[in-house]
DNA sequence: ATGAAAGCGCTAACAC
DNA sequence: GTGTTAGCGCTTTCAT
């Protein structure tokens, strides 16, 4: 079942059903309708292969995470492949285990494969950047949540404000004495959120610009990092954390030590993981906006900027919870989930 | 820079090119050497796109999930990809949203492009049953975790054990009276663990027949069951629910209503979801063996197996936590703090 | 074992 | 606007 088929059912020359069908050039109305309603009765279908050989396109989008078992990372790949979609647009994903020489072959990959738009969030800040920048010859490429260009499209999510939040909430608790608890790995967003904290906390507690540790994303870090703090600064009364799996080990070791989380110490997460609501105290984190960061990266990657790359920073939401609740007077009732699932998240 | 250019620089014909690359057909020894020498020298990459087209394979495999962002799918992802990549095959994930139809154009997505393996998590038990008997005449295909169709190869964890498992546990703390807690909708895992509830439930206590509930997937049911148990079977003092989020909300339920977990109702999940571990009383579960699920697959999916589809039954994994741990003599120290970031799930 | 040549199904020039 | 035709880069007969 080919375009000669239809061709031949609709009365017309196959360029007659590419351009009807492809809708890329104009022909006339009863052509059209011929056509279409040939290929219709014969339930033929565009070949994807050959239109992309022959084109050099294939109108699909790829979406290349550094790690799909990642907590954050699904819910961003669901976000944009309904944002899709609603375009018509079908998306292929493809996950680079943390590895930016597999992160490469799966951009090459893509390409090969005429993928003429991509999505990626790199896995390495400063590893990832040559294959990045290389793509952007070949395909429209936007850079979501992690990035490792300038010179591509971002969207992401400030991470000042996301870092603001939790340290203006925590000294609207009452905290005076911050520590940060981050990871040491090479993701632009911890390489952000660290230099946020050191940037924000110095207008509320100067020395807690000395106060940081780096690890890496896991639990058990967060019991290291909980030990080093009671052992070497044992005043601290608020924990800042690079995610929320940090900050659940962080609260799990201050509690063996008999410390009250969050009475003698605060302590947030970041991302909003499942986890942070049903954990015990359950964790007060900053939930990205997913929605928001796909319909913009949507929007950049179709966008015929022909200048500079723009940056989209994204307006992060705060979810206060037991672990930070110190005030009683100030706190609302808890409230797990926020009602109202009306989008807050406007961009600045 | 096409198989022309390494035909020349190697002093061969395209044809001899394509061989040698394709590794197809053989080619003498000095033929090989001298295409691959000139292939490396030019940077030359052969088309998957024109080899696809021309000869109606692409040597990929395509992974259809019915929904990227519930738990258990991306490390079913991860692991299939792994294992896939150490065979060199690169792999396409594709999320249908739990929606068959929307399956449907994944699965032929997949098929337009030539992709001739495709593994497959079907969305709904009855409705995707087409659509994977139709996907078979073009793909060697292998349903994993959820099926649909019974002419097909199938891996999944078996449900008898899994509910097996957790029932015997339950028996040897002491419980009696059981009730099930799981979800009406349509995947094959969800049908299959009420069945096993029912055949096995009769063993030990032969009215725990009667007291099924079916509701959905979410926290939210969990909680509506709880209060349906506490009605109506006031006397159950052990609940089996289909996935760990249904557990969480029975069990935050009998908190509230002054029960005591495990003490006076003991209740188990299913999947081994990370807030298993983390919520309190943490949740006993049943981890399924992803990467051994992994393995399974792929090999069915390159093996020739003319004849009969395969059923691969694996083992599920118990994993003992704090909502059913009863039996103070046979407990051992509930450990809730790991201090080592590896792995702690195996406390069996 | 190798080369010449015919397509895979489509789109983009190019004529009309 | 529409049809004719030449490829996109490769694999695969078919000769040799």
């Amino acid at each position: 079942m080919t375009m000669e088929d239809v061709a031949r059912e609709a009365g017309v020359s196959v360029a007659s059903v590419s351009r009807a069908l492809s809708g890329a050039r104009r022909v006339r109305d009863d052509v059209l309708e011929n056509v279409q309603r040939a290929a219709r009765k014969l339930g033929y279908q565009l070949d994807p292969i050959a239109r992309a050989l022959r084109s050099g396109r294939s109108g699909t989008v790829g979406l290349v995470v550094p790690d799909i078992a990642s907590p954050f990372f699904p819910a961003l790949a669901s976000g944009l492949e309904s944002g899709l979609r609603e375009t018509g647009t079908s998306m292929f994903l493809l996950s680079a285990q943390n590895d930016p020489d597999l992160e490469r072959e799966c951009v090459d990959q893509l390409i090969a494969r005429r993928v003429d738009k991509i999505l990626i969030s790199p896995v390495h800040h400063v590893r990832s950047r040559r294959i990045v920048d290389q793509a952007r010859s070949s395909a429209s490429i936007v850079q979501v949540d992690r990035y490792a260009s300038l010179r591509t499209h971002r969207v992401l999510t400030d991470p000042r404000q996301t870092i603001g939040l939790v340290l203006d909430h925590m000294a609207s608790q009452g905290c005076v004495r911050f520590a940060f608890v981050g990871a040491a790995d090479s993701a632009s967003v911890s390489i952000s959120r660290l230099a946020a904290y050191r940037t924000k906390v110095k207008q509320i507690d100067a020395s807690g610009v000395e106060r940081t540790l780096a690890g890496d994303y896991s639990l058990g870090w967060g019991h290291e990092a909980a030990k080093r703090i009671l052992q070497h600064w044992s005043d601290v009364d608020a924990v800042v954390c690079g995610n929320d799996l940090i900050a659940l080990g962080v609260i799990q070791e201050f509690i063996k030590q008999g410390r009250d989380v969050p009475k003698d110490v605060a302590v947030t997460g970041c991302d909003d993981s499942v986890f942070s609501s049903t954990s015990r105290p359950s964790i007060t984190s900053v939930e990205q906006p997913v929605t928001v960061m796909a319909v913009r990266a949507i929007g950049l990657l179709s966008g015929h900027f022909t200048n500079d790359p723009v940056t989209a920073l994204l307006k992060p939401k705060l979810i206060v919870r037991e672990s930070t609740r110190r005030n009683l007077e100030c706190a609302s009732t808890p409230k797990r989930l926020s009602t109202s699932s009306a989008n807050q998240n406007n961009e600045i």
